[in-house]
RNA sequence: GCGGGUGUGGCGGAAUUGGCAGACGCGCCGGCCUUAGGAGCCGGUGUCUCCGACGUGCAGGUUCAAGUCCUGUCACCCGCACCA
């Protein structure tokens, strides 16, 4: 019978649709698996290859588990709100709506082609009113509870969406999704305090499985540093607080420099005598965008405040103050004390303005470059502290600060708070109005969802509003407080919204009364396996760690952090090696691919393509490979016999084959599971026939990696029931292990022979065959012997002199 | 600059974590079958000066034994980027 790919998949799919097959159930008595994989953003040009790559990994894992008697819940949805649909209705005026519903329904066709086992009753849409009241829902829990606020800040503006972005999401000074160029712009923006949660969202790694680049990649960005804020009187009778974490060099600060932005530069207006030239520089630093900051990065720029000195606490004198816009006002206090012996930014700009350097950490050349290693040098030139190392210089010198109310430890992080509006109309509306008496207002919950109002354009506004703006009917209603006259907020939530919590609805998708029932959310979570792209660790997967560690705060949730486990896949790069774009032309279409090999070959190809978490260009000519693989166990019915056991010279064979896989899908080794099921084929079809035990536990193996083929061949072969309900074949410890095997015999290292032996052979026994051998008689007689090894079932080494 | 990672046949990649390097697949070569084949089947395939030797980016080291550990070095990829 020929193996027709496109009818078995359809049949299959048919079914599985009809029978629900893949639904969780609502028994909560069952031992649980929650996989998960980021839902996509369903863009208008359909599914690419790199897709399925995350999907059919955790489809696997999924199957596997609901054989081995699980109650999986493998859910999809659609990230759906966001940029590229509205910049498409604005070019072609149909509301994104539509547009969404249509990319919707590719994306899930597509999806359902190539037989993955989501749950479709489950299936979730950030734009429907339904699912993004509860959106709107966490983000009045957030304002209520003071994490959520408005500020006029200086932001990322992209000039081409004109629209704020986040600070993730400008790419070397370009727009993420445009590429054009970002400035700063001041702009009232509704903020979400991530900072708060800077702790919680780095102590709560520890408790999690996440792969370590994840891990680490979070911890850098979270940036914890431990340090000290130091108080500078300076000749103005004010004090001014800089943050530094080498308190111990506090002897060789040589000047200061504030941020261009430092209010005290306003305060100071009229002690500073050149205060001309500091507005010409704090207006030159504005203007610059982030990408020419950097750029400029290798010269230091800076202008010297004429008529305002530092003092250094420690010895009185006096020191000049700067701006410079190497100091950033975000951070710390935006204004640093410069130790140039011993930072290289502060040696950098001491060089071109001719400043003192002093040497107070003895080690290095402070004249030829800063020293600045922490871990070998002494204290010198810094009174009390001389002699210590740099760690007891630290402890001494904040006692000592404290001591006199100088300064105090300081912990600061890196991270920024969430810059969360968008003057977009595709997007959450945000659920609060502005009223003239009462500022701004959340609106009652009964109100949710507040619903996207119809526009007629979606072009942004020129002064930067949303388009929502445009709507005096939808922006002008009464203050929920006073019942006075009020305004809608105008400004959208960010697509981050939606994803931060999508997870959660999949436990329960219909609830009314809430984002999801109590019962279902213990039940159901944490997400046990989630898999997704490095991209979002900073991104998505912090921002709804810090929503669900909210959540969990205020009782919604009952765990702190919303997965248990994380991995990440790599990518599928073009068949040049090079990433997959429409502007290279090296793009494969997953439709083309289930057409030419089936979902099948194209499932198996991706997930033997090679190491799952590393990149892999593709192959077309490789997946023949695989597509032939499927055809030889196709081809198996053909020489099945009787048989409910394993035939003997086989049991061996089957059962290590069994534990291989068994254990390789759990650590997404899915390659050599294939490679194991590959050889497994090998060595039954080199014997010319297969029985019906040895046929079915190979079809059970192979049915999560190919499931509609090893569907089709189980009825065909009338094996009980479906194969999806069939339990999953177990192994027998004991025969896994060869009786026999080949071990090589060494003299000094180097093989000189092979043996059989019986697989528990004796250390003794094994050198004493090695030395009967003609080959090794031959190399150890007349010399000495130095050493004798048997590494049990791998190698004999005989060293001889 | 900082952080993370990778380097193994013509190609994708294996290697029980210090124990026979190259599993499995692609490609290629030879044969069979065919009117034909970009189909199928069988056999072969790391390199070389091929009775032997050499081989995991490069140079050292530790060890009976190194792709794996240590020191140094080069190349490439990803992330962050003046965070005091």
């Amino acid at each position: 019978m020929k193996y027709d790919y496109a009818k078995i998949e359809k049949k299959w799919q048919n079914i599985w649709d009809e029978k629900q097959t893949f639904a969780a159930k609502e028994d909560y008595s069952l031992p649980k698996f929650y996989g998960l994989v980021e839902f996509p953003y369903p863009s208008g040009q359909g599914l690419h290859v790199g897709h399925p790559r995350s999907y059919t990994a955790i489809d696997i894992v999924a199957r596997k588990k609901r054989l081995q008697g699980y109650n999986v819940l493998y859910p999809m949805g659609w990230d759906a709100f966001g940029l590229p649909t509205e910049n498409y209705a604005i070019k072609t005026h149909i509301h994104p709506s539509i547009v969404t519903e249509k990319n919707v329904a590719n994306f899930k066709r597509q999806l359902k082609s190539l037989g993955f086992s989501f749950d479709w009753s489950r299936e979730v849409n950030t734009t429907d009113p339904s699912y993004y009241k509860w959106t709107q829902w966490i983000f009045l829990q957030l304002l209520k509870h003071g994490l959520a606020y408005k500020k006029k800040m200086s932001v990322n503006w992209c000039t081409s969406c004109k629209c704020v972005l986040a600070n993730e999401e400008v790419v070397n000074g370009v727009c993420e999704r445009c590429g054009s160029e970002v400035i700063h712009k001041d702009k009232e923006q509704w903020m979400l305090k991530i900072t708060d949660y800077a702790e919680k969202l780095l102590d709560g790694l520890d408790e999690v499985d996440f792969i370590d680049r994840v891990k680490t990649q979070q911890r850098n960005w979270i940036g914890r540093s431990y340090g000290t804020q130091v108080k500078f009187s300076t000749t103005a009778g004010d004090v001014l607080e800089i943050y530094t974490t080498r308190a111990d060099t506090l002897f060789g600060a040589t000047y200061m420099v504030l941020s261009p932005e430092h209010p005290y530069l306003d305060k100071w207006k009229n002690l500073i005598k050149n205060y001309d030239e500091v507005r010409a520089y704090q207006q030159e630093a504005a203007k610059k965008s982030d990408f020419e900051r950097t750029e400029l990065a290798k010269e230091k720029t800076g202008v010297r405040l004429d008529g305002v000195r530092g003092i250094n606490p420690v010895n009185g004198k006096e020191i000049p103050i700067f701006i410079s816009d190497y100091v950033l006002i975000s951070y710390g206090t935006g204004a640093i004390m410069a130790v140039p012996a011993h930072d290289t930014r502060d040696w950098d700009f001491a060089k071109k303005f001719d400043l003192p350097i002093i040497e107070v950490v003895a080690g290095g050349n402070v004249q030829k470059e800063a020293f600045t290693d922490c871990a070998t040098g002494t204290m010198v030139n810094s009174d009390f502290l001389n002699g210590l190392s740099v760690d007891e210089a630290k402890k001494a010198i904040q006692q000592w600060l404290k001591e006199r109310n100088l300064g105090e430890r300081k912990t600061n992080y890196k991270l920024r708070d969430w810059v969360f509006s968008r003057q977009r109309y595709w997007g959450e509306p945000i659920p609060v109005v502005h009223c003239e008496k009462c500022g701004y207002v959340p609106l009652p919950e009964s109100e949710l969802p507040l619903m996207l109002p119809n526009v007629e354009s979606y072009e942004p506004t020129e002064n930067g509003e949303s388009p929502l703006a445009n709507m005096t009917e939808w922006v002008q209603t009464t203050c929920p407080h006073c019942g006075g006259p009020a305004k809608r907020e105008t400004d959208t939530m960010p697509q981050w919204a939606g994803s931060s919590w999508y997870f959660l609805r999949y436990c329960d998708p219909h609830n009314d009364h809430a984002l999801a029932s109590p019962e279902a959310l213990k039940y159901w979570g944490p997400v046990d396996w989630y898999n997704g792209g490095m991209e979002h660790t900073t991104l998505h997967l912090l921002y709804s760690r810090f929503w669900h560690r909210f959540l969990y705060d205020i009782g919604v949730v009952p765990t702190a952090e919303p997965y248990a486990k994380r991995t990440s896949h790599g990518m599928i790069l073009g068949e040049n090696g090079e990433k997959m774009s429409k502007s290279r032309g090296n793009v494969v279409n997953p439709d083309e691919i289930v057409r030419d090999y089936g979902a099948d070959a194209m499932r198996v190809y991706e997930m033997f393509m090679g190491d799952f978490e590393k990149a892999a260009p593709w192959s077309q000519s490789s997946i023949k490979g695989s597509k032939r693989f499927l055809e030889k166990i196709w081809s198996l019915q053909d020489i099945l016999v009787e048989g409910e056991t394993y035939r003997t010279d086989l049991e061996i064979d089957f059962n290590k084959t069994v534990k291989k896989v068994t254990e390789d899908i759990e650590e997404l080794k899915m390659n050599t599971a294939i490679a194991a099921l590959m050889s497994l084929y090998n060595t039954v079809s080199a014997t010319g026939k297969i029985n019906r035990a040895e046929y079915r536990t190979m079809l059970l193996l192979l049915n999560p990696f190919a499931p509609h083929m090893t569907e089709e061949l189980w009825e065909i072969c009338g094996f009980d029931g479906m194969l999806n309900q069939a339990k999953w074949p177990t192994f027998d410890a004991s025969k896994c292990v060869d009786a026999t095997v080949e071990i090589a015999v060494q003299v000094n290292g180097k093989i000189r022979c092979r043996l059989r032996v019986a697989a528990d052979i004796s250390a003794e026994e094994a050198l004493a065959l090695a030395k009967a051998e003609e080959n090794i008689a031959k190399e150890i007689t007349g010399k000495t012997i130095v050493k004798e090894l048997y590494v049990p079932g791998r190698l004999v080494n005989i060293v001889v002199k």
